[in-house]
DNA sequence: GGAGATTAGGTTATAATATTGCAATTCTAC
DNA sequence: GTAGAATTGCAATATTATAACCTAATCTCC
């Protein structure tokens, strides 16, 4: 499960470390993480929410970057093909992965209150694949899962 | 698994089924299946493919309904609403559901050659569910998994 | 270190998807 | 029949994403 966003934690961790996985990555893949596509990543992790991409543009802009949309959707795509961010498919919005390296369906629950997302470990999912592969014939090449709900703490709230 | 959309099959049954089944639970609901809500219907079951709201609207012009947006949004969320279909996030589009008035999360397979969508079997995903409450806290109220790749069909014609 | 190939980014415009707000109509229940 | 609720018509606009075309930076290989 990798990390609980409902536990207290110290969140810079969290941006650092996404930044230094981002950057081995990188390196290890030949892949270059230029000033906008770490910026971006940064922004995606800047906290547990997944964000749109014209909600970055405007920090962008603040920050001297080029913001037009072809930059924003650019540098996602960039970390999408990494395995750096995941796309929340029903928000339209990108959040950061917290095991990126290692192959894995993209499997989030989101909070609709907060809008918090806390990434799932996946193995049931794969499950649904291998059963469909064996069942049907078909072949799985991509897998998402979206669960929605109240966290923890929007549930006490309530 | 409801049905195979992969095994050759008079569709006609399955438009019509999907009607009836629709009729039955507007009934049973106390709400109204009106004209452009049963072509709504009648169009995102012409066949196993999920079609997008703006591809309806051009139907329904040549048949004299209204044709805007809001129309067609409003028809797609009563039957969502009822369960008559599902949303595919990751394609903006919809499809009709085998098996509409039995709670169930949305669970698809999608071929990424022919688009055709193949409903599924939810039993894992609600583990998926269960598991996240226990570990987590969380309380889901929604799911919706999205599985991409060949259909037999597709991995056959490469 | 320079020629050519590749990758990344800048810019403008536009496509595709979805919603808001309000008026008019139709239905339902009393 | 009339009040209230649900549905529809309609115009405008918001939101999300991509196309097309060009320039600049970086890499590769000699
Ligand atoms: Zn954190
Ligand atoms: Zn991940
Ligand atoms: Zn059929
Ligand atoms: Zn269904």
């Amino acid at each position: 499960m990798a990390q609980n966003v409902y536990k207290a934690h110290d969140h810079h961790v969290c941006i650092d470390s996404a930044v230094a996985r981002a950057r081995a990555l990188c390196e290890q893949q030949g892949a270059r993480l230029t000033p906008v596509r770490q910026r971006v990543l940064e922004l995606v992790w800047a906290n547990h929410k997944p964000v749109g991409a014209y909600d970055l543009l405007p920090k962008l802009a603040e920050e001297g970057f080029n913001s037009a949309p072809p930059t924003v959707y650019r540098a996602l795509d960039f970390l999408l093909d990494l395995g750096l961010v995941h796309r929340i498919s029903s928000l339209n919005a990108f959040i950061g992965c917290t095991h990126p390296g290692e192959a894995h369906p993209s499997c989030f629950f989101v909070c609709r209150e907060c809008g918090e997302a806390q990434e799932l470990d996946a193995e049931q999912v794969n499950k649904i694949a291998r059963q469909a592969e064996a069942m049907l014939g078909v072949r799985v090449e991509q897998q998402m899962t979206e669960l929605m709900g109240l966290c923890p703490r929007c549930q006490d709230a309530a």
